[in-house]
DNA sequence: TGATATGATTGGAC
DNA sequence: GTCCAATCATATCA
């Protein structure tokens, strides 16, 4: 509105420039400040109101993106508005465009409107000086596509987040067939978002070109008719990549959501609990009781374990620190496991010592035995097979049979006793054992070593 | 469907 | 860093 108002002011005096232009005999001066005058501010500006109301597609059509940008007026010959026409023709605009703008070009005030408005454009310039200033790198911006970088979604297509996924999955535990499936099944979906983005991401820079070309060539055609300077049209330039880089903005936030969303996803999956399989609890079982004078193993021992379990390291720390507490809370409870472990560990033994003794050979009941924990098996097995011989252990009748043949083996064998002195190992009674200290003082002090000290009774 | 079993997590102590 | 103890969350079973 103050530009239409300074416009209009600027013309007022525009109208007295013409009189002095005109310069000629009293009479004709005097015609012409009255009415000539007049009814040319009146008729430019009835042009010039005309061409704005051209609609954005209109005044595109008829530009030329190969002129070059900001010349005011260009040539008044009449056959550029032939080329203009000629783009009317092929857009099918109607001709009075060209007409009402070749009248504007020709239009005899118009080096003097010319003059005002670049009066105008000068305070205005003035105005907006300083407004443009070169934009830091946005810290959001950035730490979007760090992450979408990192997430393999922008940037060269990579293992990306799918490295972390196995991870996820490794530690899960899951057998590696279902592993592989979650794997296979986070990469395809972070596939997938990486393709929308893409695409969209085309799409928006696509627009944003198209756009400001669009402002560009139809910032060339009102050059034609007020003045426009290259560096106006690059800061317009500068303003629709703004809004651009905001749209994208928008998108690339969307983008780390929809990642953050399918990890979390993945993620709840990987802590979904699955229960190790029987083989598996089986030999964790095994190997506790067998050395439940001191069930700490080491972590050979435990790098052992996971791999015949087909489980981490850090699942077997996990369930060796449940089966402790959980032991120690309720050792009746799991006193007929404890039994049922201990017979099968002596039965293993004794079978080997009688295959052993077979071949006409001494006994090594370490020997051939299975497992890597041959030796400690007949260790603590021994304990329990004394209490299995008559020391008071309650035998689910399920484990009779078992006994049964364990006897039959340590008559056999001539019993473990003799291995005891051996001197390969010591030893323990079932209860005897420090780490169960605090809820189960032992009755024979058998001190296995303090449990941080991560000792493995494969070591003794 | 509730009880129980069990693998995982967390916070503190050493 | 390891272990304990408590707790959570889910699987399994009766």
């Amino acid at each position: 509105m103050d530009d239409q108002t300074r416009m209009l002011t600027g013309l007022t005096g525009l109208a007295g420039l013409a009189q002095a232009d005109v310069g000629d005999p009293d009479s004709v001066r005097k015609q012409q400040s009255l009415g000539q005058p007049q009814q040319d501010i009146g008729d430019i500006l009835q042009q010039i109101m005309a061409i704005t109301d051209e609609s954005l597609d209109e005044a595109q059509a008829r530009c030329w993106p190969e002129e070059s940008p900001a010349h005011w007026g260009g040539s008044d010959d009449p056959t550029e508005g032939g080329r203009a026409g000629g783009g009317m023709a092929g857009g099918g605009l109607p001709l009075n465009f060209q007409h009402r703008k070749h009248a504007l070009n020709c239009h005899r005030m118009k080096p003097a409107l010319f003059s005002v408005l670049c009066e105008i454009k000068e305070k205005t310039v003035l105005s907006i000086r300083g407004v443009q200033e070169e934009d830091p790198p946005d810290p959001q911006i950035m730490r979007l596509d760090n992450m979408l970088l990192a997430e393999g979604v922008s940037g060269p297509e990579k293992g990306g987040g799918s490295a972390a996924a196995a991870a996820a999955a490794a530690a899960a535990g899951g057998s590696p067939t279902d592993s592989s499936i979650e794997h296979s099944d986070y990469r395809a979906k972070l596939a997938q978002i990486r393709q929308i983005y893409h695409s969209e991401l085309e799409k928006y820079e696509q627009a944003c070109s198209e756009f400001t070309n669009h402002v560009m060539n139809l910032l060339r055609e009102q050059s034609r008719t007020r003045p426009i300077s290259p560096k106006e049209i690059e800061r317009m330039v500068a303003i629709i990549h703004r809004k651009f880089s905001s749209i994208q903005m928008q998108l690339k936030q969307s983008t780390c959501e929809a990642v953050m969303i399918l990890r979390s996803r993945f993620l709840d999956a990987r802590r979904k609990r699955r229960n190790f399989n029987k083989q598996a609890t089986e030999v964790l079982n095994e190997y506790f009781y067998s050395h439940l004078s001191n069930p700490y193993p080491s972590e050979e021992a435990k790098e052992e374990l996971a791999k015949k379990c087909g489980i981490t390291v850090s699942q077997v720390s996990n369930w060796f620190g449940n089966k402790r507490i959980r032991y120690k809370k309720n050792i009746g409870k799991f006193q007929e496991e404890a039994n049922l472990y201990a017979v099968k560990t002596a039965v293993d033994a004794a079978n080997v010592s009688a295959q052993a003794s077979q071949a006409n050979s001494p006994a090594t009941p370490n020997s051939g035995s299975p497992g890597s924990y041959s030796l400690s098996h007949t260790g603590d097995a021994y304990l329990s097979l004394r209490s299995l011989n008559g020391e008071g252990l309650n035998i689910a009748p399920s484990l009779q049979p078992q006994v049964d043949t364990l006897h039959r083996a340590t008559h056999l064998t001539g019993g473990y006793e003799e291995l005891s002195g051996s001197g390969l190992y010591t030893p323990h009674r079932l209860d005897a054992n420090s780490w169960q200290d605090t809820t189960n003082p032992p009755s024979v002090t058998s001190p296995p070593g303090p449990p941080g000290s991560v000792h493995s009774d494969t070591s003794n």
